[in-house]
Parts: C-alpha cells; structure tokens; sequence
RNA sequence: GGUAAUGUGUCCGAGCGGUCGAAGGAGCACGCCUCGAAAGCGUGUGAUGGGUAACCUCAUCCGUGGGUUCAAAUCCCACCAUUACCGCCA
C-alpha cells in the first residue's frame, strides 16, 4: 500500500504511476477527498469522545446526589452519540482503505508500456543451438522421456492436467538444481528457509496477490481459511510481518526460501501445455531480502546480479529484460527478468525474475525499522522488501534442451556435477 | 478431537470496573563517580493516528473480534495462539 501522506503531498507522481501502468488515475482525487472527510469526521468523533472521557472520570469523585444522576444522564447520552461518530469514522476509514489498496505500488522507472514493451537489457551466450540444427532438436519434454526423466502422462493420470512425474535422474537434477542455488544464496549471506506453503488470507493479501490476480491461487475449502503459495515470497514476506525489526541501513537482511509453489493457471487454456514449463505445482528458490529504502535500488541489482551468475555458471545462454510498467505485479516498483534460450521454440523462456517492491509489501505487512539508531529518536519507518526468484524447475526445462546431446541424452552442467556424484553425461535409456 | 491453565510494553512480571499507558525489575540511552571499566547513584526510556510553526495536546492500542457499562487490561461471548494431560495418528 502507499503512504496516504504521498497522496496529500504529490498526488501528481501517483497518478502518473497509475497511468503508467495503465490504469484510471481518478482513484487518487476519489482518495484525497475521502482522506479529507474521514479527518473531518475523526477529529469530530475524537472530541466528543474526549468530552465523555473527561465526565465518565469526574463520576467517580462525585456524591451520590442530583448533580450524579444529572451527569449519568448527560453521559449516557453522550456515549451513544460518540459511539455512532466512531462507527461511522470506522465505515468511512474502512472505505478509503479499499480504496488505497487499490492503489498499486509507485513506479517511475520501469518502461512504459504494456506486456510486450519490455526493454531488453543485455544477451548473453551462445543462443545458436536451434538456427544451426533445427531438423535434429528435441524439445525438453523429449529427452525428458528419452532419459526417463519426466512422466508426464502418469502425472496427467494421477492429477490432471498441468501435472508430471519428475523420476529417476529428473527428480536428482532437480534436487542438484535446488542445492546449487541454494548453496549460491547461502554463500552470499542468505539464511536458508523451508517455508510454510499454506498461509492465512492476510498475510497473501499483504503480499499483494490479492488483487487482480487472485483467480491465480489455489484455495482450500471452510473451514480451512488458507491458500496454497504461488512463490514462497509470500511466506518469507509474511515472516517479519507485524515486527519492527533490526536492520542496518547497509546490510540487508537476506533469506532464501524453498518451497513447492502452486499455480491454478486460470486463463492460460492451451499456453504451453506441453512438457513442464507450465504447471500447476513446481519448486522455487526465492531470495527474499529486508532493506533500509534508500538501499533498495542497490539490493535490486546485487539480486539480479546473483541470479545472472547462476545462469552463467550453469552456462544457460540467456537475456535480462526490463518488465514494462504495465505488465508489473501490483506491488512491484521495478522489475527485471532473466529468460533462458529454448532451441525447441526458437524463443526464450523466463527462468528468473526479481522486483523491487519498495515500501508497498512492508507498509501492508506492518514491518518496520528505526533508521535513526541510539538517540532518542525511536520512530519507525517501513522497510523496502525485494525478491529474486529462481523458478528451478524450468531450469530443468532449459537445461534438457540447451544441453541434449545428438542421440538425446545431455550433458551435466558443470556446477551441478557434484551433487551427481561427478555423473558428466547421461545417456537415453529410450 | 476432549479437558484445563495461560496470553500485559524490548524482555521478565504486578494489576479490587474509575486515580492504569499501565507498579516493580531487567535491558537500553544519557549523566555523576573512576586513570579506565565493573559496581553504585541520578535522570530518561512503547507504538499508531489527528491537531499545532513549536512547546504540547487529544484519540486509540494490555492475543484478535464483538458485547455489557457513564466508564473495561479488569466482567460476558466467540475466535486465535501457547502450555499440560487424555484420546487418535505419524
């Protein structure tokens, strides 16, 4: 959510973000003149309440007597009427709350546009693999059951569609992928969590998932109020959540969370139904850091930087894009993805993404700092949250294609070896 | 799932329906003392929102949400969490 006093101060850079994104900037005069009556109406009800306060304590010290009943009277009459003024402040805050949940987050930097106008930043790598061979390539979901890798039809059997078996060498190169970033972010200071995958309703609505997506998340039934995650974010954003927490304004409190994350892909009917790169469940590692704002930018490139070394390392020819402002999640300031060469479809995949979610998570998650450390300055402030994710089962989807081998087997990513005990090349079984 | 107890500030811990934003202690900050430190002494020390140029002031917050009352940390109801025991299952 955005700070209500950004609405009073310059509501002109929240209404060009909204436009921005693409949405009607009219919701910010709607807000400011709501704020202004709901100030009206509050410091109205907070009067009258003050006046009951003062006679409800002067009862005490009275005699029984006229002057007591008189004052009874005159207060009972009072607390009814500060009652409905406070019900009525409540009503019209709650209001205007909706309102500013609305509202999403600032962006001034992303491009403008919608979901093609993304920017690309950089290409990297040998991207070659399906102009030079295009009569012999495989797709993932091929050498997936040359090597016995990937049951896709069983899992369709089991579960429906959307749904696989990752066996044998499959379900080991996931756990080595898993591992291998896992141990990157463990090097680079991040504390290693396994986080919960159901959570309450508040908490995946503080992360933001709540909005115009939430048809994109799975729910369980009453009397069970929780929703499956999406991205283990959501836990990872939630764990601070009601806390002031301690933080430097130089060094970021980092965690990288492992999860199974699940997607009801709602509205993506026929996108991607072959192979694994589109499921309803699938593993993620996400790196999830807690700023000082004024560090946030920063933090943003040193994610997007760890995800691009991961991709080098693994040797995956890839591309950094810049997402267009209209296509941002809602509570995601800026964003950058990385997408992988996939030679079956001549395009690139997204393997990697990571925003910058400024103040807008933490603001709806209650999770602040104090910036102004010792002194007698103890105000708080909200922190910036930023994610970095790395989708690892769709690692795997790049990894069968950009390293098959001619007879359909692959070779083993370098960084991964030692998780396989040293096993360089695997042949088809099929 | 059943029964019982508990839920107060950064932490521990008091709190007959009014004088309680909350005793006392610890911690922390500052000062005194000291060559320096510890100990000791003194002072200060929650958050959020409204108003104010500011001093300051008003409102709200004692797990959460309701209710009773002129007045609720305190009474009533529901929910959540924790702990213990029982039952059931891994």
């Amino acid at each position: 959510m955005i700070d209500i006093k950004l609405f009073r101060t310059d509501p002109e850079l929240v209404k060009k973000s909204e436009t921005l994104r693409g949405n009607d900037p009219k919701i910010v005069d709607e807000i400011i003149e709501l704020d202004k009556e709901v100030r009206d109406l509050k410091t109205k009800s907070e009067e009258l309440k003050a006046d009951l306060n003062k006679k409800s304590k002067s009862i005490a010290t009275l005699p029984n007597g006229d002057e007591k009943l008189a004052i009874l009277a005159e207060t009972k009459e009072l607390s009814k009427t500060s009652k409905e003024a406070a019900a009525k402040t409540t009503q019209l805050e709650e209001t205007l709350n909706e309102l500013l949940y609305k509202v999403q987050n600032i962006t001034t930097e992303a491009p403008e546009g919608g979901e093609d106008d993304y920017i690309v930043v950089k290409e990297i790598g040998n991207n070659d693999l399906a102009k030079n061979n295009t009569d012999t390539i495989r797709d993932h979901l091929e050498i997936g059951e040359k090597i016995d890798a990937i049951d896709s039809e069983r899992g369709v059997k089991v579960s429906g569609s959307r749904f696989y078996y990752l066996k044998g060498i499959g379900a080991r190169l996931e756990l080595a992928l898993l591992n291998f970033a896992m141990d990157t972010a463990l090097k680079n200071g991040f504390i290693p969590m396994i986080t919960p995958t159901l959570v309450r309703p508040e908490i995946m609505k503080g992360t933001g998932f709540l909005g115009a997506h939430a048809d994109e998340i799975y729910r369980l039934r009453e009397p069970d109020e929780a929703y499956l995650v999406g991205t283990s974010e959501v836990a990872l954003a939630g764990y601070h959540s009601d806390e002031i927490i301690e933080l430097d304004s130089e060094k970021p409190l980092r965690y990288a969370g492992w999860s199974s994350c699940f997607r009801r892909e709602a509205g993506s009917y026929g996108k991607d139904t072959r192979g694994i790169i589109r499921v309803h469940q699938f593993n993620k590692i996400e790196m999830f850091s807690y700023v000082a704002p004024e560090y946030a930018e920063t933090e943003h490139k040193n994610l997007l930087a760890l995800e691009e070394q991961i991709l080098t390392e693994l040797g995956l020819p890839y591309r950094v894009i810049d997402t267009a402002a209209g296509d941002l999640g809602s509570s995601a300031a800026r964003k950058f993805d990385c997408e992988a060469w996939l030679p079956s479809q001549n395009r690139y995949l997204e393997l990697t993404s990571t925003s910058n979610c400024t103040t807008f998570q933490a603001r709806r998650l209650n999770i602040r700092y104090r910036p102004a450390q010792g002194d007698n300055d103890k105000t708080t402030t909200p922190v910036a949250t930023l994610n970095g994710t790395l989708a690892t089962t769709r690692f795997l989807v790049a990894i069968l294609e950009n390293f098959q081998t001619a007879d359909g087997g692959i070779t083993v990513p370098k960084p991964l070896q030692k998780y396989l005990d040293g096993l360089e090349v695997i042949e088809p079984t099929k």
